[in-house]
Parts: structure tokens; C-alpha cells; sequence
DNA sequence: GCCCTGTCTCGACATCCGTCGAAGCAGAGA
DNA sequence: TCTCTGCTTCGACGGATGTCGAGACAGGGC
């Protein structure tokens, strides 16, 4: 369940390689652009963009579901919808352990969508 | 058309307050969730992708919707509404010069969304 | 084997989003 | 003023998305 959902177009972006200069500094190839933009959409809503936080904040860099789920407002499905999501842009990966199942961030493609939002510090 | 049509939500995001402890640090409340959220939505389709980075990274910070409009198999409109909602997001400002509409970035939400994704060097 | 708990998948529904053509508005020039 | 060009807004359409309830599946305990 945990790796093989990820889409393949991602596939390349949750590896270690510096892919992406700076949005400020060089045009975003359709390619390029096409291959990211997904995960920033998976971010696009607050409670993904919560859940990711959760996930990417926990102590011992994994959370479960049964944490993450009472913490919003919203039924288990919605809850498991939206980590789908999470997983499918490569954010994420799940592991069943026992009855729970755990989650964890992926930092790589995080520091990536950073780089490419990078400004210079004095514009 | 500069900035009034930003939705309210957003206009603390677009001053230069360091707002956004990174996602891998601290939990992101709801408040924060529901204003930040928007701007990734923003990015999260391909063609405003690319646009936002044509604009970001124009010579003189500025760019023609003349010049945005011929880089998409894309109708006048449809690259319209691509920039209306970069504007909603608060990430781009415009500006009508004459004849055309000038476009140009706004570093300060860029930065802070990046500061949000941030992850330490050795997480 | 049986049930209980936790999680995911499926189907349905309302809403939102990307795209287009047509029309409207603002400036420039004849 | 009249017309032309550039950009936006409007209205419509098809497809994607967020949400839920019901049901399926996996693992643990009896």
C-alpha cells in the first residue's frame, strides 16, 4: 500500500536529486511544471495541508490514523480520502503495522517544493 | 484591479510578518491551515505554475500579459481567469500601463510559503 | 471460528474548477 | 466619433473534488 499508488510521473521528484531551481530565478518547464504542481495541489486544502503538518511534526517522524482523525471534524473516509491524496503526490507513505496504520513524511520533496518557492533575501 | 479583489482572508498574509513556523516543526492550527491553503491551491495547476514563474521571474519584475498569453495553447480568457485567481491568492499584483495589463510578483508570500515548507538540512 | 476494532474502498451527491465562445470595457489612433 | 486592439467578465459545459453512509477487508482477542 505504501509505495506503489504514488503516480508515476512523481516518481523522480521524492528522490534525492536537485530538480528544481528557484521559481524567481528560471521559467518552469511545462514538464517541470506539470510533475509538481500536482503536490502543491495536495496542499491546496487545509485539511491536507494540516495533516500534512501533523504527520510531518510528530515525534518519532510517524503518526497514526487514530490520531490523526479526531483531531478534525470530519468522518473516517473524508480522513482516509485525504491522506490518499497526500500519498499520491508523493508527500507521504503509509505502513500497516498490526491493526494500525502509520504515516510519515517524506522530506525530500518537501525541500524541493521549498527550493522552488525560494526568493532571494533581498528581492 | 491592483488590490482590492484579494479576498480579505489574505491580507495579512501579503505584509512582510514572519508569520509560519515550518510544517515539520509545529502543528499548523486551522486558522493558518485556512489562509495559507489558498495560495497553494493557487499553484497547484500547471498552467498558473508556469505563469507564476514567468511573472517571478521576469526581467524588470514585471511582465506583459502580452507576453503570458503565446507561451499556452490556451484562449485569452482562460489565461484571464489563471491570473485572476493568482491575484486572488494574493501572489501576483497588477497593474494596467496604457494599452496592457503589467503583472508582477509578490516576493513577501513566496517567501513565507517557502519558510512554511522548510526542512531542516539533516531532518 | 466468531466478533470487534480500525482503516480503506465504493457509490452517490452537491459543489467547485478549467475551458471555451461571446460580449463588455478601456485606451490609442485616425 | 469611430474603430481597432488588448484584456476582462459572463454564461455554459464537462469533468474533477470534498463529503458522507454503507460495505469490505485486515488484524487481534475470545
Amino acid at each position: 500500500m505504501s509505495k506503489q499508488d504514488a503516480p508515476r510521473t512523481l516518481v523522480d521528484l521524492t528522490a534525492d536529486a536537485p530538480c528544481c531551481a528557484p521559481l524567481t530565478q528560471h521559467q518552469v518547464p511545462a514538464e517541470t511544471a506539470a510533475v509538481l504542481a500536482p503536490a502543491f495541489k495536495a496542499l491546496g486544502d487545509p485539511v491536507r495541508l494540516r495533516l500534512m503538518s501533523m504527520i510531518a511534526s510528530a515525534e518519532g517522524g510517524e503518526v497514526c490514523v487514530c490520531d490523526l482523525t479526531p483531531a478534525f471534524d470530519l468522518t473516517g473516509p473524508t480522513i482516509s480520502h485525504h491522506l490518499k491524496a497526500l500519498r499520491e503526490a508523493g508527500l507521504v507513505d503509509a505502513e500497516r503495522r498490526g491493526t494500525w496504520v502509520w504515516y510519515r513524511a517524506r522530506p525530500a520533496i518537501l525541500r524541493q517544493l521549498a527550493a522552488l518557492l525560494a526568493v532571494e533575501p533581498a528581492g
